[in-house]
DNA sequence: GCCAACGTTGGC
DNA sequence: GCCAACGTTGGC
């Protein structure tokens, strides 16, 4: 018995860690380390598993937009950054013993012909309920309604 | 660079 | 457990 596929989306700064960099990695395969938010860490560990979609969003960009689809191909293990003083992300309370931040592996999909500008998606009525374009929206992992996520591929051309 | 909206920290 | 102070996110 298989499960039905969850959605996410993921932000990430493209000055920092970009569509295109994932679409350079071996594999087009990245571990999504450097999360320190709890909700996005909860989601990440325990509601993401394999094969789940996502999409990928720039965050801080002119324009901030969706850009692309990417699919979890690792499920949440401990995000070994914290352990690395040197790492920008360093958390001293995170241990190999008692790791408190996880990541997953993402797998390139699709990177869209043309990015989904944030201010053309506010218009899109499909999308009115969805966790990004809610005011004051900050997490960096949150969960996507198969029918937003669909309604995203479609716009994308992608359907 | 500004700043509103959050999330976290730590004194009490 | 409250909440003020502080730090961060992220659109603009």
């Amino acid at each position: 018995m298989t499960r039905a596929r969850h959605y996410w989306l993921m932000k990430t700064e493209p000055s920092a860690y970009s569509i295109q960099d994932l679409a350079g990695a071996p594999d087009q395969t990245t571990c999504w380390d450097g999360v320190r938010n709890y909700q996005a860490r909860n989601f990440m560990r325990d509601k993401m598993q394999l094969r789940d979609g996502v999409l990928l969003y720039h965050s801080n960009a002119n324009p901030p937009a969706v850009v692309g689809t990417a699919s979890v191909v690792r499920e949440a293990y401990p995000d070994h950054t914290a352990w690395d003083p040197k790492d920008k992300h360093f958390d001293p309370k995170s241990s190999p013993d008692n790791p408190r931040w996880s990541m997953v592996d993402i797998q390139l999909d699709a990177i869209f012909d043309r990015p989904l500008p944030l201010d053309e998606l506010r218009g899109v009525r499909a999308l009115r309920a969805m966790e990004l374009l809610r005011k004051g929206s900050r997490l960096s992992v949150q969960p996507v309604r198969k029918s937003e996520f669909d309604a995203i591929l479609k716009l994308a051309g992608k359907s």
